[in-house]
RNA sequence: GCGACCGUAGUUCAAUUGGUUAGAGCGUCGGCUUGUGAUGCCGGAAGUUGCGGGUUCAAGUCCCGUCGGUCGCCCCA
């Protein structure tokens, strides 16, 4: 026992259901991109390092104690990416993408964090991901939050999610902001928890949405950010909601909500639910208007989300699991070799069939009716001299004999 | 990184206050003379009770450590 292989803490293997489930909020991701014109982006799975240290912000969490970074054997330190959005902002820079700007992007698949898994987190997890880099434009802001919408909607899940949305404001709002909740807290030191002591050292926003109830008062009684807002945001922001109202998306604002990550400006948002525990946030972004520029590209504006695929895969209701069209069911050495090549004439015109090869007739019903197909073919010897099948419709148990070419028609029928 | 609970066949669970050869369902394998399924019948295999150490005449049951799982804190998708 001691001595077997077992699989790194905090990743997943996924067979059955929980596989369905994956590749459901996968495929409903893919149609609702082509929707919107997004094209598919692949990045690579690992980066330099500062790609993301730079971009995440180095006082992050996340880059200060959950990332997977080791040296190659080159010595370069290289880091599993830990999301998407500083990988695909590295490739806008150094493959040129500003030829194409603006681009509309998606891509999905791994990421890595080295956290204490829980429900609804892993150490590898998978993400959607949706950026539009090269517009300042709120409508893109807009665009992605009504995209993200649709694809939770499709999913099922609209009336267990709703839209939290917040603005940090332009670069200049935000600094002031943050000058003065600094000043505010540095004051009421006394009060802070002490995560929230280490809060104010490396990221003082994030004292606003604490849960603990000690923080609660100096955090309420915080200066908001409209009194830091300039018109200009305050403008862009309000075209981001007149936006999501002309598209009949609902939303409602959360002026405590603060991404944990340093590179947002202007629109902020979470999706959040509370079926999932302690993870109530199921997509998530923002716009990050500095990003590009702070990675060595030009200066770029782009907007973005991210959205945890086995979290909205826990929320669904359960998919049904593909089953076969028919199953092959022959009874005799000449009718098991007929079979064979019966089956791949099947499949070659687009019938998803399988062949119980084992047991007796009624073992191999069994089996038949167990894969949830709707046709059992029933072959014998004595049919197959005649170049006949008997197909029985599993349901209702009716049974009919067809002819062999016949066959592939026979199983395509209603 | 912190805390709580948990860890028995492939799987879901049993096993009186620590007390003989650790059981069952499902699955799996074989058989019921290879012709009819969604609860047919019979039989078999499969566990050094996560791992290591300790207490005891005796440990799956108690203690310590370790690994893993679950949930919460934190953080985030």
């Amino acid at each position: 026992m001691s001595t077997k292989v077992q699989a790194i803490r905090g990743t997943q293997d996924m067979l059955g259901e929980a596989a369905e489930r994956f590749h459901s909020v996968v495929a409903a991701f893919d149609r609702v991109r082509r929707l919107y014109g997004f094209q598919r982006v692949e990045v690579p799975v690992f980066e330099a390092t500062e790609v993301f240290a730079r971009s995440i912000g180095e006082t992050t969490d996340i880059v200060s104690k959950e990332m997977y970074t080791f040296p190659d054997r080159g010595g370069d330190s290289l880091t599993l990416r830990p999301e998407f959005t500083a990988g695909i902002c590295r490739a806008y820079i150094s493959e040129g993408w500003q030829q194409h700007a603006p681009l509309k992007l998606a891509a999905h698949g791994p990421v890595f964090r080295y956290e204490r898994p829980q429900k609804g987190r892993f150490r590898q997890f998978h993400q959607l991901d949706a950026e539009i880099i090269g517009t300042d434009s709120p409508q893109a802001d807009a665009e992605l939050l009504i995209m993200a919408d649709q694809l939770l909607r499709e999913l099922g899940l609209a009336d267990g999610v709703t839209l939290q949305l917040n603005t940090l404001g332009d670069a200049n709002t935000r600094t002031a902001w943050r000058a003065a909740l600094v000043a505010h807290f540095e004051a009421h030191r006394a009060e802070l928890s002490e995560d929230s002591l280490a809060r104010l050292e490396k990221n003082p926003l994030r004292i606003l949405d604490s849960k603990d109830p000690s923080d609660r008062p100096a955090a309420d009684s915080a200066p908001g950010i409209d009194e830091y807002m300039t018109a200009e945001a305050q403008d862009f922001f309000g075209a981001v909601t007149a936006g999501l109202d002309a598209a009949g998306v609902a939303w409602t604002r959360d002026a405590r909500l603060v991404r944990g990550l340093d590179y947002y400006r202007h629109t902020a948002f979470e999706f959040v639910t509370d079926r999932l525990g302690a993870q109530g946030t199921v997509l998530a972004g923002g716009r990050y208007d500095g990003l590009i520029e702070s990675l060595g590209g030009p200066a770029t504006p782009a907007v973005g989300w991210a959205a945890g695929i086995e979290r909205l895969g826990m929320m669904m209701d359960a998919p049904s699991v593909p089953a076969p069209d028919a199953v092959l069911v022959p009874l005799g050495e000449a009718a098991e070799a007929a079979a064979t090549g019966l089956l791949a004439d099947l499949r070659r015109s687009g019938l998803a069939c399988d062949m119980a090869y084992r047991g007796n007739m009624k073992k191999r019903m069994q089996k038949a009716a167990a894969s949830g197909a709707r046709f059992a073919v029933l072959l014998g010897d004595d049919e197959l001299a005649r170049r006949e099948a008997a197909v029985k419709q599993l349901a209702t148990g009716e049974q009919r004999s067809v002819t062999l070419d016949g066959l592939a028609e026979a199983l395509r029928a209603q």
